[in-house]
DNA sequence: CTTAGCACTCATTAAAGTAGAGTGCTAATA
DNA sequence: TATTAGCACTCTACTTTAATGAGTGCTAAG
């Protein structure tokens, strides 16, 4: 059977019908609201096909029709084709154009901006570290026993890791010691420092060491070992009330299903990495790889630095959520992001 | 009228009746579930005259009755008096009993282990830096126009601000400046830094600045502003969807409430810096300042550094919430968090 | 191929009836 | 005098029943 063109239209109305409602439409309706120009029977026979042909599903036998997973497929893949920055572009930069130095701050708000626009929830994870070029390093003495290591990515985030010393190091050693890892680890990709490349340092640092005092073992060890940690990854959301304005959540038990799923934000940044790595990608319902949201659709988007896909930022809502606004507004967003990123927080060499 | 025993006696089988089963109670099923040694019609009578007292509400005429938040004050305030540690503390301590290096990761535990534990959701505002004194500051150089100040409070935690210069400044007079900075700044508690005592270290600053070059000038205007500007105040949050377990909450348009209040950041910051400093607080249903958890108690305690109050906990719940053990365990976490920041955050001085 | 007509289905809503828990009053009891 | 048993009455929550309406699939005519 083909899928001609009237009974994409016929999808198409139904796929509206239901993303405004959230209600199953039957034939006669249908012919009613759109103006397709055949009567409710013929539409009957083709809703008929449509269903065979696993585009639309019946809840109950005589409860209307409403689009699968395979119908919002079909209609998100043909209204993807328009890369184009859209109106949103506009919208979001002069919402966002504010001085930004503090990205903890920038993602708060863009996330809030995110779920504000889409009515859905936002989810947006905060730059990967790791995949930043190591900048500059600096050894910050803060007592007797603890050094603060402050490590500047090329993307100029700032990431800090507390070091406890079983010895003391003089101040003045600290800055040599400071000097001597810039020399080494400046340039590197932290996720490049592992075996081979590790090991290497490793012994470049420790044939100079006897130049200095014993106690930078200690030291190198614990450096090493944390640059080479699983990176806390910071995730941020909003929007998660947004959810209850749908119908498909006046059920407590459906909204504590989701609520914890998205509480714990393991699940986000395993959704959000896991997804591929297209600049926009779109999950639908059962292609979702966590059961609790089986039931939703995730548009996400990629940010870069550095033409480094860094991070990632996306929607969730039901799968009959607005694909034709939310995924403009996503784009829109992950373009602004990547503008901004690209210009407050690049590498400005001193070289 | 007096509140003799049996009045009292009454009251809280009442209480812990609601308490558990969330559903008012009338007389005889009172008379039945406790021993309290009288009929129901003497039950009926001396809770028609606690309900004349203001202790019991009638949801509606033969519907049994509830607690009113006076009620849960007398109760409250009646078993208040145990400051002991609980068994809660030695259970906390033990989860918690970790490394822990860092303050982020700390906070995210112990709120998670908050809601766990009470079955509420749980509240947590991080250190406030303003209230710690600076104990190390150090210029890192990030770009020609970049500097990266990085300020290590005396409980070690590190705080970073990025700076824009108009005009580059070499790496060794940054050097040189931190070490001025050091000298007139450490000490000092951030909100001590006003008017007076700014502009006394702006003189100061002034009267050496012709040693350095023109460029401290914006460095210093930019710092001061910085380290005076209203902190952004981290919030942790955990167990929204515990509040989804209580009847009170199968209504789709209460969680919204809820959800977008606790959603909202300045809101629980609000929440918990307005109420009062005491060790240990509880506020009831309308005692709150916002509306929107009117219906909702707060359970909150402080942690300290040195003697000073820097942050908050808490747990809010329904107002019938198991004040009984939810206090023990807010008032055990708050005990481990203390003695957590002072033996890991503690000053442990160099000279 | 399209459409009108018709019998049938099923969820949702409204209305009516019932059971259960509670109250307040009165009169008897210790 | 305080306590209790008894009783009439109230009100919610639940169940049952009936009505409504949107939808389907099939058949036969245009």
């Amino acid at each position: 059977m083909e899928l001609n063109k009237r009974k994409v239209d016929i999808l198409k109305a139904i796929i509206h019908s239901y993303i405004d409602e959230g209600e199953a439409i039957g034939s006669r309706t249908l012919s009613k609201k759109y103006d397709l120009g055949i009567s409710s029977a013929t539409i009957r026979n083709e809703m008929s096909d449509l269903e065979d042909l696993g585009y639309l599903i019946k809840p109950h036998t005589s409860a209307g029709r409403v689009p699968s997973d395979k119908a919002y497929r079909l209609y998100v893949d043909n209204i993807l084709v328009n890369k184009n920055k859209s109106k949103y572009y506009k919208q979001i930069k002069k919402i966002l154009q504010e001085e930004i130095n503090e990205m903890d701050m920038f993602l708060r708000n863009s996330s809030r901006i995110l779920a504000q626009l889409t009515k859905y929830t936002s989810l947006i994870i905060a730059p990967q570290f790791k995949k930043s070029k190591l900048k500059h390093v600096q050894l910050v003495p803060v007592s007797n026993s603890k050094v603060l290591i402050v490590m500047i990515m090329q993307n100029n985030i700032v990431k800090n890791v507390m070091l406890n010393l079983r010895t003391p190091i003089p101040e003045n050693q600290l800055n040599k010691i400071s000097n001597l890892l810039n020399e080494k680890l400046t340039g590197l990709r932290l996720d490049m420092i592992d075996l081979s490349m590790k090991n290497r340092i490793k012994e470049e640092i420790y044939s100079i060491r006897n130049k200095y005092d014993q106690r930078i073992d200690d030291l190198m060890k614990v450096l090493i070992s944390s640059l080479n940690e699983y990176d806390k990854v910071d995730v941020y959301s909003d929007g998660l009330n947004n959810m209850l304005n749908f119908p498909e959540y006046n059920d407590t038990e459906k909204i504590r299903e989701f609520l914890s799923f998205v509480e714990d934000k393991d699940n986000i940044v395993k959704l959000l990495l896991k997804n591929s790595d297209e600049d926009l990608d779109i999950t639908i319902g059962h292609e979702n790889i966590f059961d609790e949201i089986r039931k939703c659709s995730l548009i996400t988007a990629t940010y870069k630095f550095n033409g480094i896909t860094v991070g990632k930022l996306g929607v969730i809502g039901p799968t009959r959520m607005d694909y034709k606004t939310a995924i403009p507004i996503v784009r829109a967003l992950s373009y602004n992001i990547n503008e901004i990123i690209e210009k407050n927080f690049k590498e400005q060499n001193k070289e």
